[in-house]
DNA sequence: TAGATTGTTAATCGATTAACAATC
DNA sequence: TAGATTGTTAATCGATTAACAATC
């Protein structure tokens, strides 16, 4: 049973805002709440809730730590998972400084670049590696999620390479478009993208 | 006549395609090579293109040159947008850095921090300005497009800041969520999300 | 001509939302 | 009880794709 992108999305995002609430002191909360702190409607929320069998209470609405607990339970694997960071840019870094915060199931164990200035010390925490080690280190560490943030005329090269360590998952934030691969799951984001997407709806405004 | 918001993702991402394609010599193109250097179908690329009413030629395709005319017609602004980066942490140095290469109608013309190490002075060839400068430079430059990359607990702030010195669309980067206004573009991207959903769909491949 | 391609409509697919029964 | 909320189905909306006529 494969949950919609959307819902997943959208999940990871409750999860997040829900942490936010537990801190505040909050244990209940409201379709309607959580619908007014994300973008979207109460029905919204309850429909994606729906589709991870999590269930409420018509007086207390959802309590907080099972709900967290319900989301983790979908989209964490139960032994976690590693991901690496391909490119130690600007980019590099601040996915690095993203995930640094916390210690969750998903963690960054490794970084990989071409720059001898930047290699073979920690970064932000974390080890970094010259590229030509990044396939045995995946394969060793069982790392299984990585994120290209290399140059775009680089993005092809580390893709295959990434490939062929047997890597599960990545995430290309470079405005490179990669082929789909089988076997592979494979998501994209380009900024320049969104920034022109952006100009474009801020001119119809 | 808005054209959906998927086709002018696909435009943006068709037209740097198209530069590239011109750089290597090439003056012709057809939907499917189009298609196959993006991931998407023939009929999707010739879709698209028939909304914004550009014709080919049956036998030799579309003329590049033109089609990157006919895309540039559509979503650039004939007098040019200008942004401007709010946060030059890592996440702002990328994004200045992205848009360093080119000159187009879309440019970053100023940046804002509140760290005195990085104000009144240029940063990757942008100007570097305190943020309580930030709406008066805002309105004086007529700057029209913001984009987010302050850590996420300043992101409600800064978003009210940039929306009261009237900025017409905003790319908010954190991993806080606005809240829609009227008048106002936002788009929205977190890359927390997109990692959790890599994993997610990595570990059901 | 036969094969390939464009342009466009109609069908399909997927995601959101309206409507509503159940119930606290 | 009246009002608010959940859970779920059915309707709607929007985006993709199949099908096909036109024609180079």
């Amino acid at each position: 049973m494969d949950l919609p992108g959307k819902t997943i999305e959208r999940l990871s995002m409750y999860r997040r805002l829900l942490f936010n609430c537990l801190k505040e002191g909050k244990h209940n909360i409201f379709s309607h709440e959580i619908a007014s702190l994300m973008h979207t409607k109460p029905v919204q929320v309850r429909r994606d809730l729906m589709l991870i069998s999590h269930s409420g209470s018509k007086s207390k609405g959802y309590i907080i730590k099972n709900l967290i607990e319900s989301i983790g339970q979908i989209i964490d694997s139960p032994e976690g998972q590693k991901m690496a960071i391909v490119g130690v840019g600007n980019l590099g870094r601040a996915v690095i400084g993203y995930f640094s915060e916390k210690k969750q199931k998903l963690s960054i164990v490794a970084a990989f670049d071409i720059d001898s200035e930047k290699t073979n010390r920690k970064i932000s925490g974390i080890n970094c590696y010259h590229i030509n080690e990044m396939q045995e280190i995946i394969k060793k560490d069982n790392i299984t999620i990585g994120v290209i943030t290399v140059p775009k005329d680089n993005a092809i090269e580390i893709s295959n390479k990434l490939i062929n360590s047997g890597i599960k998952g990545i995430l290309n934030l470079t405005s490179m478009p990669l082929k789909e691969t089988s076997n592979i799951y494979l998501e994209e984001y380009d900024i320049i993208t969104s920034l022109e997407k952006a100009a474009y709806f801020a001119s119809k405004v």
